[in-house]
DNA sequence: TATGAATGAGATTTCATTCAT
DNA sequence: AATGAATGAAATCTCATTCAT
C-alpha cells in the first residue's frame, strides 16, 4: 500500500513539481512562438504576438526567457537537438545499408514535416537573426554534412557508391533535402506528392543520377 | 548649313547627361546597400547604415528611394532580372547539349561569384521581408524550376535522360544548386574548391549520381 | 454561503477600475493636449511638447492614442460633443423665449470660457489639419448655424423678431459669437469685460441693431 | 526726338529694368503662393508646391525670399496694406453716412472676393504660423475694430445709432463680417447669395437688429 | 542669375524590456 | 509568481534650406 502524503509533500518533491510547472510553461511558450515564429518569421513576430498566443502576459514571459533572441535560439536549439537525435550512423556492413539509409531520410523527413512552421523558418529565415542560432545552424549543418560526407567516402570504400569529390556532393545531397522539403512545406499548395513519393524520388535521383541506365 | 556644337552636348544631351549621373548615384547607393544588407541582413542593417556605407546623407537617399523596402525590392530585381537573362535555354538537338547545360552552369554560378553578399541574403534571409521581394524570388525560382523540369522532360524523351519524377526532382537539383553555391559563398573559408571543380562535381553528380560504373 | 470579500471590489470591479484609471490618465493627456495645441497650435506642437506638458514617456503616450491626429481629434470631437450637449433649444411659447436665449447664450459662453485654450485653437486654426476635424467643426457650426435660423424662423412666424434673409443673418450671428469669443479669450489683455457684460451687450445689439430707439 | 540708346542702357536705367525684373518675379512668386496657401494651407503647403506652382527652381525662390515663413508674410502684409488703403473713413457730416457705410463694406467685400484663397487662409488658418504675421493680422483687425468703435462713437454722438458698449459691439460687427465673407467664399456651395443681397442683409441686421419694427 | 542635388535637424512611431503592484 | 502599464532607444521618413555648378 503506497502512502501518499496528505498535507505537505517532500520538500524535493515540492520543487520537483515547481520545476515541472515551469518546464511545461516553457514548453506552452515555446510551441506558442514555433507557430508564430514560423508563419511570420522572426522579425515580423512581435512579443506581443508570442505572448497572445501563448495566453500569457508580458511580464510572465520575461520570468520564463531572458529575451526575445533566447526564445529564439532556445526554440532553434531544441530542435536541432532532436533532429541530431533523430539521425543514425549507417552501418555499411548491414544487410541492408540502402534500406537503412533510405529509412534515416524517411525519419528525418517525418520528424520536419511535423514540425513545418519551425522547419521552414531554420530553412529560409533563421540566419543572421543571432550569433548563437547562426552557430547552431553551422553545426547543425555541418553534422549533417559531415555524416553525408563519411556515408559518401565509407561507401566508395566499401564499393557500395562511386568515388566522387565528397564534400561537394555531400553539399549538394545536403541542398537537396533541404529544398525538397521547403518546397513541399509550403502549405497551400494542393498538389503536394505524398511523403513516400518524395523521399523515393530522391534517393533514386541521388544514387542513380539522370543518366539512362546503360 | 547648321553649325553643330563640338564641345557642348546635344539639347536633350543635358537631360541625357542628369539621368546619366542619377543613375550613376542609384548605382553607388544600390552597391552600398548591397554590401551592408548582404554582411547584416536585411533587418539588422538601418537606413543609417546604408548611407554610412554609401556616404550620402539621409535627405538624399530619400531623393533616389523612396523607401528601405523599395531600395531592397530594386536591389533583388535587378539581381533577378540580370540572372534570368544570363541563363541560355539548352537545345537539345545541339552537338553537345551536355557541355551547353555545363556551360550554362558555368555562367550562372560565375555570376552569382561575383555577387556574393546578395546571393547569400537572397538565398538565407530575403524570405518574408516584403511581398513583392517574395514574389520575385518565387518567380526566380519558379522559373529556374520550371527550367530544369523542362530539360528534364526534353532529355527524357531524347532518351539523353532517365524518366524521372521531373517536378521532384528539379526540386532537388535546385537545391543541389543553392545550397553548393551559399556553402562556397561563405567568405571566410579557406578551403573553397575552383568554381571549375564545383561545376564539374555537380554535373557529374546530377548525371551520373553515386552508384558505381556498372 | 457565499462570502462575499468587503474590502476587495467586485469581480467585474477589477476590470472596471483598471477603466477608471485608463480614462483618468487618458484625460490626463488630453488636458496637457489641450494646452499645447491651445497655446501653439497643432503644427507647432510636437509629440515631445505633449508627453513633456503631460509629464509622461513616449511609448506610454502612444499606449493611450494612436497618433497625433486620432489625439487632436478626440480633443476636439469630446469637445464638440460637450458643446452641442450644453445647447438648448429655445422652446418660443415659453412665458420668456427671450430670457431663455440669454440663458443659452450664457451657458454657452460659460463652457467656452472653460475651455479658452482649445477654443481659440477651434476658432482660428483647426482648420484643415485633418479631414475628420474639418467633418466635425462643419458639422458643429453647421448645427448651431441651423438652430439659429430656426430660432430666426420661429421668432418671426411667432412675431417676436422682424423677418430676415435668416441665412445671411444666422451666419452673421454665429460670426458675432465667434469673434466676441475670440477678442475676450486672449489671455494677455488686462481689460477684459465680465462675461456678463459681454452676453448683455451681444444680445442687445442683436436684438435691437444700432438703430437709435425710435 | 527722342534717342533711344542702342548698345547700351544709362547706368541707373539697367538697374530699374532690373528692379522691374525682380519685382515680376517676385509678383509671379506671390500670386502662385497665393494660391496654393489659400488651397492647401500654410502648413500643408511645401516649398516644392510652391516653386511648382511659379514654375521656378528652388534655388531661385530662395534668391527671392529668405523663407518660407517670409514669403508668408510678404502676402499677408501686402494684402493687410491694400485692404487698409481701400478702407475710407466715413465721415459722419456727409449728406448720407449710412449710404457711405454701405459703401464702404461693398468695397472692402469686393476686395476680399477678388482674393477668395487668400482671405480663406487669413480668416482661419494664419494665426500662430509666424509672429509677424500674427502681428500684421493683430493689426489689422485691431484697425478694423478701431473703426467700427469709431464708427459706432460717431454715430451715437451725432445720434445716428444707439448707445451701446462699442468695445463687445465693434468686436461683434468685425465678427460677423469675417464669418458671413468666410462661408461665402467657400467654393463648392451653388446656393451662394449675391454680393449685394450678403451687404444689404448684414446692414439691415446691423443697423436694425432682430425686433420687429414698432 | 538660375539651378536642383544635397543636406541634416527634427518629426512621428515602434517595440523589446523593466518594474511597481 | 503573475501582471500589464510604463519606458526610451532607435527606426523611418520629411522638408526647409544651402551650395556647387
Amino acid at each position: 500500500m503506497t502512502v501518499v502524503p496528505v498535507t505537505s509533500e517532500p520538500l524535493d518533491g515540492r520543487s520537483t513539481r515547481a520545476e515541472r510547472l515551469r518546464r511545461v510553461r516553457r514548453e506552452k511558450i515555446l510551441k506558442a512562438a514555433e507557430r508564430v515564429f514560423g508563419q511570420e518569421g522572426y522579425h515580423n513576430t512581435s512579443i506581443t504576438d508570442v505572448i497572445e498566443a501563448a495566453g500569457i502576459s508580458r511580464g510572465t514571459f520575461y520570468l520564463y526567457f531572458a529575451s526575445k533572441d533566447e526564445l529564439f535560439y532556445e526554440l532553434v536549439d531544441g530542435f536541432a537537438r532532436r533532429l541530431i537525435d533523430s539521425i543514425r550512423v549507417v552501418d555499411p556492413t548491414s544487410a541492408n545499408p540502402t534500406v537503412d539509409m533510405l529509412e534515416n531520410i524517411r525519419h528525418v523527413v517525418g520528424l520536419l514535416f511535423d514540425h513545418r512552421d519551425l522547419t521552414k523558418l531554420l530553412l529560409k529565415q533563421a540566419q543572421g537573426v543571432d550569433e548563437k542560432v547562426d552557430l547552431i545552424l553551422k553545426n547543425l549543418y555541418g553534422l549533417l554534412h559531415e555524416m553525408v560526407v563519411g556515408a559518401l567516402e565509407n561507401g566508395a570504400q566499401w564499393g557500395l557508391t562511386r568515388r566522387v569529390n565528397s564534400q561537394i556532393v555531400a553539399t549538394a545531397i545536403v541542398g537537396c533535402i533541404k529544398e525538397v522539403l521547403y518546397q513541399y512545406l509550403v502549405e497551400d499548395r494542393e498538389d503536394l506528392p505524398e511523403k513516400e513519393a518524395v523521399a523515393v524520388a530522391l534517393f533514386e535521383f541521388g544514387l542513380r543520377g539522370l543518366l539512362p541506365n546503360s
